[in-house]
DNA sequence: CATCTTACTGACTCGTGAGTCATCAATAGA
DNA sequence: TCTATTGATGACTCACGAGTCAGTAAGATG
């Protein structure tokens, strides 16, 4: 079982036999994208392959059938989604409404902006389906995520820069217009996406969001912000 | 053409021919909740059938076809919202701060708690798969219930009580919590759902939402509001 | 009672797409 | 050069489900 073969990659033959052993991640960039764009059910195997630039059979030698893809391409969108989250949580030890501030950006630009905010739009969508994959994604990041944000508000509530709320509750708040955003592009996207610019928006639930809970004044101390 | 038939409904009867021509909507109904609970590619024409308590083929009789079934549910869920949603912006004169808590409660009590809630689920999960009832329910629905919303921000601030916000912004962010509940609720219900009490949710985001809009203190004028 | 109408049925067809497998071809090793 | 190995293939099978249609039974009509 050692695959230690030279190997010479970046060949540029359109069709290499004994390419490499890197394939399985074309296929679930491949399946990614069309799982994300026309859901399970409608996304044809031998359309991933040919996006992935594979046979169909080829497929089955790296992926049990496609529930099996479905849970790789799941579980591939949140190995970087913990990892930066975490690395969020770690670095940023600033002041208070700019840390929630800074979380929700980060957030946005890590998740909201890259391929993988179609998997919430995919793992909403086929939640009924396939139980298992909605809870592992609960559990891996809509937790996590969660706490991270919790953190944060406690901690200024704790510094009295912010009104006693219910943390669960507002947790949810701030998440909720990035969720929205995240889904909105991805099924609107046809209808009134030109129109709309996103990071106006971003910011604009930051501004919000933090007025709402602001201990005392509206005007809590802020850096420099675009109006 | 004339359907004047005595007409002897509610007959405990099992099966019972020459029935009605009421049958459609029961179709529609068995059809709604399945669409959202397995979604469209997911749900099987039998079940339907089934769950509506006729046979397959009569389904054919009231609708050609599964894809025009699924636009009779949409349509159907379109109905009551749209009269209800304008029925709101015509009564609602009161004050300011509370038209805007009212109309969301209103529209949560209406659509949020309402079967219609699983329409949108439905409709953005397939949304790449049927452009055209995409753009009827953005048309339809998306754009009135934001220009409700709009007109009572754009009073508050005319009135000097809300901050001068880019309407269009404010809207969505009006809307955000709503949408992501909707969601929320049809997707992860099977994970954190008994530990969510979607009304304080509600009664937060309204409180939230305007303290941020409040135009100079946080104190903004507010009725008797449960805690 | 005979016959027509009509709301309804469910066994059937048939296209589609997930999953399989005999085969191929490129290379390593002899 | 010959053979074994193995990544890759695509034509094939077969289950499934959308859509069809010849038939059935409950009244209506005469």
């Amino acid at each position: 079982m050692n695959r230690t073969r030279p190997l010479r990659r970046s060949l540029q033959r359109p069709r290499w036999h004994r390419r490499k052993e890197a394939r399985p991640d074309e296929i679930v960039e491949a399946a990614l994208d069309l799982f994300v764009e026309k859901g399970y059910a409608a996304t044809r195997l031998d359309e991933v392959a040919q996006r992935a630039g594979v046979s169909k059979g080829t497929m089955y030698l790296y992926f049990d059938g496609k529930e099996k893809l479905f849970q790789a391409v799941v579980r591939r969108a949140l190995v970087p989604t913990l990892e930066q989250g975490e690395a969020l949580l770690a670095t940023h030890v600033g002041p208070s409404s700019d840390l929630l501030a800074q979380l929700i950006r980060a957030w946005w630009e890590r998740i909201g902006f890259s391929k993988g905010s179609g998997i919430l739009k995919l793992v909403m969508a086929e939640a009924a389906n396939f139980p298992d994959i909605t809870r592992i994604y609960h559990d891996e990041v809509v937790q996590r995520g969660r706490q991270l944000v919790a953190a944060a508000i406690q901690r200024g509530i704790d510094r009295g820069e912010f009104r006693p709320v219910d943390t669960t509750l507002t947790v949810r708040l701030a998440m909720a217009p990035l969720v929205y955003a995240m889904i909105w592009k991805h099924s609107m996207i046809r209808c009134d996406q030109a129109q709309m610019d996103w990071n106006a928006f971003l910011e604009g639930h930051i501004e919000h969001f933090l007025r709402g809970l602001a201990a005392t004044e509206p005007e809590h101390e802020r850096r420099g912000m675009p109006s």
